[in-house]
DNA sequence: CATGAATGAGACTTCATTCAT
DNA sequence: TATGAATGAAGTCTCATTCAT
């Protein structure tokens, strides 16, 4: 019985990789199965189409991905620390993670993945937007654009993260941890706030 | 011989609509053609293979966007108003260039499009790099990370652009540009820079 | 197991009558797979690609046939009873298998053949060289050209055979011996050589 | 007018050379167009269909062959020295024309040459076997095959010329004769005839 | 006559999925 | 449940031939 849960968890990995790599349609079926070390009929045991595969596989991504960025929120009391919980854990999550990283980049907004999975997944990111609620009321900044700072917030994380990404560097919390002051500074946010 | 040029014009068109709506290999090359009103026969007289079209699509994409992004910018005397110019161009562009706009999320990091054109593309940006070696000089700033400034600056300025397709919104430059305030803020970037 | 085995059988013997009758780019693999009694996906479960499967059916032919040649040779004593062995064999042989006898006039000298199959098949004709060698030592011919006695051989033999073809007679040992006899004159191979 | 002329035996050259190098189906008209100077609408002028083409190359090549093969052939009085001219023709044409031998070896006898030009070509053989009636004659030797004759000589002529071919030297007289009267003594033929 | 862009049938090959074992 | 051979629709690309210029 766990070898089952065994086998799905080495496919949905093959997958990803080789999903990564190749594309969707530049991936056969029949490559998953060997790669995973199954027979091609038994892929289709565990899901039905190619099409549900890379959904799952999605999915599995998007859930340890959000349990990362969320992980031990509760313990940071203001705003500001809390954001920059997640600010790291996210940029160290896709450091650590470049097949992942790059199967979000390439695939979460395709129409590989179905409507239904993304709403799914969209959910999720409940508590990112209750910080920025809070910031807004605590603040007393009327008029603000919730969405907007949440969307910059999400720009220079995910662009901070590129950086180290691209100079084939390891993560490094000083200069992580300006880009992350330079985006309070820009919105006003306080370390007591 | 002008003929020629409206057919080719036609088919790149005509792929980067059904590269962004069905993916490169969920569009067969026959459907191509026939939105293009060519015979199949004919796509391949215009461009050898399915891949050298949409290294081309994306060429084209991409050398008009920096067009785009990059004009009128001698207009303007110091780096903030440069910068400002650059910001509004793109988030504009993008708006107003939808398909386009996805086809680079989706394709201009994948193995579709081929190293040579990555980096024949990538020698374009070079009139950003100078906008930022410029302000480091004049503010003094030693240390200071070029790179991350630039990320940062095309992060806020992409996630402002997703703001208005989120939201779908027409431009509206109140509010994008109390979004570029924020990262000049940040960065400590004055009016007269 | 033996199934597969069968289906191979099928298909070279399909390929081989249809490369002769329309030529190699004249056969579609569609056709043969049809008159395989197989699916056009199956015809590449056993051969790959249409080129390996011209030279599969090439090494088969060439196998069998230098069995057939050179089959029960060791109960002749001399050489020119052995001799006189490969000629009749091959003759027959040439007779019974018009359509593999077509094959190798077509194919075997071309460019559909890989060199390497070439070369692996040419090292199974070395009985008669050996027989040429020794027929040399004991004659004390010295300075004679071994190669060109094999190649007038093989001549005198072909064309021998080719008299059977052209006629649509059955094979006639009277007439085919005569011409055996000639060469062996012209050589001055005697009985108890 | 000279000038069509021209152009009709270049384009015959090239299908030729290429037709050898590549195959019927492997050689596109637009490559012999190509290489030939002309367009490939161009070519279809000279020659309605690529089939047709195939045929006149072959007509081109067995008539030159044939117009060598029996060159001067009436200045010799007897039948061994005409038999020894045609030998000696017939080798060193071969030798001097390797594509056309290669392609008489592929083609000849293929399907991409009609019947009516097979038929055409075979009557030009007939100095041929004039010369072997006249020996059955002379010799006497009732019950004589002329067919077989004939083919063995051929068989002998081609296979002593693959000598040449296969050693990579140029034409010997020496060895070329040796094997030319290894053939007359087989079938008993003496200077004088 | 010469040109070469356009045509579209047809070639080889792949691959998601099924099913008998 | 696992297997992997079989399926055949569908994909990319080629090429003999035509025809407007």
């Amino acid at each position: 019985m766990d070898n089952k849960r065994k086998k799905r968890k080495k496919i949905i990995e093959v997958s990803l990789k080789l999903f990564v790599e190749r594309g969707f349609h530049g991936t056969p079926t029949s490559m998953i199965a060997k790669e995973s070390g199954v027979a091609t009929g038994t892929l289709f045991n565990y899901f039905k189409t190619k099409d549900i595969l890379i959904n799952e596989v999605y999915k599995d991504i998007e859930l340890e991905q959000q349990n990362y960025f969320f992980k031990n929120l509760d313990e940071e009391k203001n705003s500001k620390k809390k954001l920059k919980k997640i600010w790291e854990n996210s940029i160290i999550w896709r450091i650590n993670n470049p097949y992942k990283r790059r199967f979000g980049r390439y695939f979460s907004d395709s129409s590989f993945i179905s409507d239904d999975t993304k709403i799914e997944i969209y959910k999720h990111y409940k508590p990112l937007s209750d910080i920025f609620t809070k910031i807004i009321e605590k603040k007393g900044i009327k008029n603000s654009n919730e969405l907007m700072l949440i969307l910059n917030f999400i720009g220079a994380c995910i662009f901070t993260g590129e950086y180290f990404y691209i100079m084939k560097e390891p993560y490094n919390e000083k200069i992580s941890n300006e880009s992350f002051e330079k985006f309070c500074k820009g919105i006003g946010l306080k370390d007591e706030d």
